[in-house]
DNA sequence: CTCCTATATGAAAACGTTTACATCTTATAG
DNA sequence: CTATAAGATGTAAACGTTTTCATATAGGAG
């Protein structure tokens, strides 16, 4: 491979002069901009930017840390983070941990060794060890979705707990009164369980018991929902509608339901999270909390440069929390007490 | 920022040493094993895998490139290419392209300056000067999704021909004889180009004439697939049944026709390709064709590992044919002549 | 024509590793 | 107790940039 010694040489240039006719073209007199160039044309010299990064000890590069990638909701930040940040010029290194706290443990390491200069992290334990560290060594990086539990620690979300309050209020409000949760495991997600968090609040302000039996937690998957649904449905009371910490997980419940012969909304209600484009396609339309998860991606990242920069940034501007909205679809509607035979 | 020096000095080692117990434990006896590894927690000491990637000329990179994340089908094959890498001890940079070649281009020389040993590649002119350029230097890469025009080029795929054709082929057998076709812009996306000679080449089977004003080219998005019903549906002759050339389109057609009123299967029949996971829950459950997009991906990086170990590997098994599957559901069904009255 | 300034260029050190080779230890055989 | 081999450790160059500082060159004022 060539290097800028090769294209030095060839133009009959020092290194500097090749550097600068890279980083700095105004700097250097057209004639020898056109020479290095053309040199640069004949050798196909290709740019090192791992020889950058050492020398400049900026990589140019960010870490994405998210459960996983094939849930729409993360690709959509994703894409968020992304396109911000390749609009800075940076590139991004992404890393899945499948909600595995030990995999994010390693991934946030081994992106650390990587020289990237910042990370976009999605953390599992927002009060964990990962996110001690990085605060110890004032390693630039910011939250989404999970909300920070130390100071200062920049955080780009919505708020869970009011959101899953939101999602059982609609469900009470349709006087739903056995209300169940499929949700994520919580000690596999702080979301999931901010948002069972919400789901206790709207239950306690409207007088209804906690019934624990009524919480399933399970894993990340549409199988793990339509399983959910045959546990539920086994009870003694098994609930009328159904609150799920996540919308895949709400995929499979439906899928479960529909198994199982139970029309929804008529004979189960059902309210998802995440509100990820699909679920507007799905039959019913699924009823969802939204979240604006592009844009969290893209401002999070805007934050992160914000860091970057050195710029003092007051503190306020580190902490956004944006808008969860209650898509009403048609998974809803208002329980009728069954006339019962006999 | 500690270095191997500063671990080499605390340690009262050499940072030959250093760099020996981090990659060769076993040549450095157990005592000065640990007194490094003291020293590296001492100082709080962090791998720099960028001068690493420049002292021995590999970066533990690879570099994936693809249309956009935020579709199922892409995201589903970077977690396959991801999972694989991840095993190797590989990072992945991930870039979108968005269909545009000139991003391709650009996205693709700022990769190979980020020094990624490799690249899986789904490009959108498989014939066009970024292939060409690889191939000219030489450089590890293989592509996905789109065929390589030329020999020798890595590939792991489905026949999108053979995919259009089946399509086409289940609609005809369900007696429409007017089939439209929403596609990806040929000149975005050579696959959309490919499944459409299906289309073409099944019609040519069956005797029908094959009518342009009932292929509408596009963008990709749902609502372009919505745009294109109405085009399609203000037809003298509109079309009784749609071939969709990915599911995120004919998701879009479904909404549209479900906003005209239009009944899926009954009035009018939709057929797609990818086969998403979320196809499964949209109502009608969608029928696609179906790729193995996790599988491709897996399988394209393994073959990228072996093009890197320089392994003399025969051709032959660097060019991998998935089989596509028709996902028979329920937006197809018979077409029966209106009557007409009057 | 000379002097000064502004601008263009060059030399060399630095970034943090790896690794070939040299050197020093240690253990073992004789 | 010495010679030798094997194993542990150290030295220094190399990887391909950037950047500071020094130097060369050109242009303009006097």
């Amino acid at each position: 491979m060539a290097t800028i010694f090769d294209v030095a040489r060839r133009a009959d240039v020092s290194v500097a002069t090749v550097s600068r006719v890279i980083n700095h073209p105004g700097k250097v007199t057209e004639k020898t901009r056109q020479k290095v160039n053309t040199a640069m044309e004949a050798c196909g010299y290709v740019y090192n930017a791992l020889a950058m990064g050492l020398s400049t000890k900026r990589s140019r590069t960010i870490g994405i840390v998210i459960p996983n990638i094939i849930n729409p909701i993360f690709s959509e930040s994703t894409r968020g983070i992304q396109d911000y940040a390749s609009e800075k010029g940076y590139h991004v290194i992404l890393v899945n941990t499948d909600y595995l706290y030990e995999k994010e443990k390693r991934l946030v390491n081994l992106l650390r060794e990587k020289q990237v200069e910042g990370l976009v992290l999605t953390t599992n334990k927002p009060g964990g060890e990962v996110v001690h560290g990085l605060i110890k060594d004032e390693f630039p990086f910011v939250l989404i979705y999970s909300h920070p539990k130390h100071p200062g620690v920049a955080f780009v979300g919505v708020d869970n707990i009011q959101g899953g309050f939101r999602a059982t209020e609609l469900l009470i409000s349709l006087k739903h009164r056995r209300i169940g949760m499929i949700a994520l495991d919580f000690s596999l997600s702080d979301r999931s369980y901010q948002r069972w968090l919400g789901y206790r609040r709207s239950l306690k302000k409207n007088g209804l018991p906690y019934d624990p039996g009524l919480v399933v937690q399970t894993e990340y998957a549409f199988e793990k929902g339509e399983k959910a649904v045959e546990l539920l449905m086994g009870l003694p009371h098994p609930p009328t509608a159904i609150f799920c910490s996540n919308d895949i997980l709400a995929l499979g419940a439906m899928k479960g339901f529909k198994e199982i012969g139970k029309r929804i909304p008529e004979e189960i209600s059902i309210v998802g999270f995440d509100d990820i484009a699909f679920s507007k396609f799905v039959a019913p339309p699924l009823t969802s909390i939204h979240q604006p998860a592009y844009e969290m991606g893209w401002k999070a990242t805007e934050i992160l440069f914000e860091l970057l920069s050195k710029i003092p940034v007051q503190a306020s501007r580190h902490r956004i929390l944006l808008d969860t909205e209650l898509a009403v679809r048609q998974s809803c509607a208002p329980f009728f007490k069954k006339k019962v035979k006999n």
